[in-house]
DNA sequence: TTGACAGGTTATCACTTGATTACTTATGGT
DNA sequence: ACCATAAGTAATCAAGTGATAACCTGTCAA
């Protein structure tokens, strides 16, 4: 009698599939703010499930902290090898601009940023804060193989740290002519803006 | 028989108190990770009194933002006051030291730094992210009332996030030397880390 | 003295939440 | 055909949480 609303699926694809899910909704409240019944149905799937796949939610956010850490330093490891490809000097600017391209396009899809932003605030989960601290140390690593100074990677965080606060605070979607915050938004998105 | 192990306050003063409690504890915690009962531990009163006092959590929590927010704004101004009473020019590189010295000495006491790093990744919660924004807002109007390019202040409150995001993460605490992070920490910090 | 108000607490409640257990049903290999 | 295994759900639980209600008790003015 009870139709199978949700076909069936291998184990791997269905836990992509909540993985996905979670991290949209950790995306919005974080990792207190969010239940595992929220991502539950997110995922459409039911709450135990998604506790089984997991184990813990504590795990669970792990995992897609580190997923949207390590998209991150991807990308910046893409453009650098890209850059590598084409003989560009790592130490060039044109390097710089594109690693900051390649950062607003990621604005696009805010959902990486925001779980990153709330696991860096997360630190007194003592294994949210090392695996924040470890992601971190991995983008800085990353971004320290153009062989630049660290003031310069340091400056280049500091800029997609700013990016991802005023993402998070939605601030984009909320700037009207006028607001205090609206010179700040144009000036930190710049480009990007037009696209949001 | 019940000695009265608290003893009597007035009310402003029991106010203070608390809202003092609710800084360190919402600093660790964030909104959704922090609970009136853990608030009100932390101030050695019963649960109930900080909801009577406050009315709701989230009130209490908009409060202490709105304080931490105008804390930082105010350390600021004073800084702009002292120098225009100086007669330096606002547009002086030597206002922007100042202004990132007394943001240095702030890091001495990180639960303004940690709220307002919760708050801004709050903003999924309709009031918090107002708020937010307009704490945000406040402090970039101020910035530029040095009549610096808006790049200045973007660039100034980017490292301040930055800075935010080390300390919530607790980094110059676990940083040890070989670590990937260490080398941002030492940069980000620079010679405020020895103060620690 | 007394009594009214201000400053608190204890008891309690309805609800949420993470997790466990037990059950159900496709599906593919033999 | 059949059954073992994999994919999922429903039912349930204990703990934690924000809020309310009722009560207690110094203190100070009249």
């Amino acid at each position: 009698m009870t139709a199978p609303p949700v076909p069936r699926m291998n184990a791997d694809d269905r836990r992509e599939l909540v993985l996905r899910a979670a991290t949209r909704a950790f995306a919005r409240g974080g990792f207190h703010g969010t239940s595992t019944d929220a991502v539950a149905k997110e995922a459409g799937v039911s709450q135990p499930y998604v506790v089984r796949i997991f184990g813990t939610k504590l795990e669970l956010f792990l995992e897609v902290f580190a997923r949207s850490s390590d998209q991150i330093r991807s990308v910046f490891e893409d453009v650098l090898a890209q850059a590598r490809a084409e003989g560009t000097a790592p130490t060039d600017d044109e390097v710089w601009l594109r690693l900051g391209l390649a950062y607003a396009e990621m604005l696009a899809d805010r959902d990486f940023l925001q779980v990153l932003m709330h696991g860096f605030s997360a630190g007194s989960v003592p294994e949210i804060g090392a695996q924040a601290r470890a992601g971190m140390g991995q983008i800085y690593a990353t971004l320290m193989g153009t062989g630049c100074e660290p003031e310069r990677a340091k400056d280049f965080i500091a800029q997609g740290m700013l990016l991802n606060v005023m993402v998070s605070m939605q601030a984009p979607e909320h700037s009207e002519a006028g607001d205090d915050l609206a010179g700040l938004t144009v000036c930190a998105f710049g480009d990007a803006l037009a696209e949001m």
